[in-house]
DNA sequence: CGCTTATAATAAGCGCGCATACTATCTGAG
DNA sequence: CTCAGATAGTATGCGCGCTTATTATAAGCG
């Protein structure tokens, strides 16, 4: 070794932990677009789907008070949006109080799917942490620390 | 509570780790873009620029190569590479002994470059996981033994 | 009341991460 | 040597995640 060629990255990228960030979650996005497949979904069609089946008993959903509740833009929300539509798993009204929004409600076949995949999805999120065993928690923990600290430095660069 | 709206996912996704995972994901994306933005560069483009920078000193790097050495699909791999190409960062140019496969190598700039961009990337990675202080060693430990329990299983699928 | 500012949704467009399919070439078994 | 199967690279196309910009409307302030 006469001169390494980047400064730091003391022996390549195997111990960084964005860069192992980053594989991980190619990783897990590839189970879970297998495990969703045999339902015609995304992985982001399901988190809506679901999340506004889970909440649209509670309250008169908007596209915004969605992407809030669920963490994806709005732009990405829009879009994802139309497409559940056009499968005829949602629908989206005039909102009854401001005519900017729209009201998204789920359809019964909606409801259905979303019963039938979310039973999949956590399978594959089982398989997919398996080999962490119990110290599972340990992880959720850290991941809820990251976005704690994360959120705070992401607002102020604004 | 009468009935609940969905089977398990006992209060929302908040707990879930594979949700976890990809709010982190994106979240990390973006501190990377930001970090990269003043480079022209995107993070794939740094990682493959980077690893190319590494390794060319010691083998002669097919684009295959590379992508076996990022964990990136081979057809992102071309496709960045020839953004990288077109930048002036890196050459692609006829492999001496295999006609089918391009030989990378790294130009001054593109060394130039990858040096100061490793720089400002190791630092937004290092200020994304401040918050988990010492346990950041932990996690890495977890994110190794993930990779390494799913790629068999991904393996398996094929 | 009028006016500024914030907000809901969308259009257009970029790059990644795939899946699928194709061409050209290498490699190994017989 | 021949030929089947693996391999290197690419074309095409899809959906996400995001940026920027636009339209329409709401909400707050003087």
């Amino acid at each position: 070794m006469t001169k390494p060629p980047l400064p730091t990255r003391l022996s390549g990228p195997a111990e960084s932990p964005g860069f192992l960030l980053w594989k991980i979650s190619n990783a897990w996005q590839r189970r879970q677009r297998a495990a969703l497949q045999p339902y015609e979904l995304t992985h982001s069609q399901f988190v809506l789907l679901a999340t506004a089946t889970w909440f649209a008993t509670s309250e008169t959903l908007t596209q915004a008070r969605l992407a809030q509740l669920c963490g994806v833009d709005p732009m990405t929300t829009s879009q994802v949006l139309r497409a559940l539509e056009a499968a005829q798993l949602i629908q989206r009204v005039d909102h009854p109080e401001d005519p900017r929004a729209k009201a998204i409600s789920v359809t019964k076949a909606g409801r259905d799917l979303a019963r039938k995949a979310v039973v999949a999805v956590e399978e594959a999120d089982a398989a997919f942490f398996a080999p962490l065993g119990s110290d599972t928690k340990r992880l959720v923990a850290m991941f809820q620390a990251l976005i704690e600290g994360n959120e705070r430095t992401e607002a102020d660069s604004k």
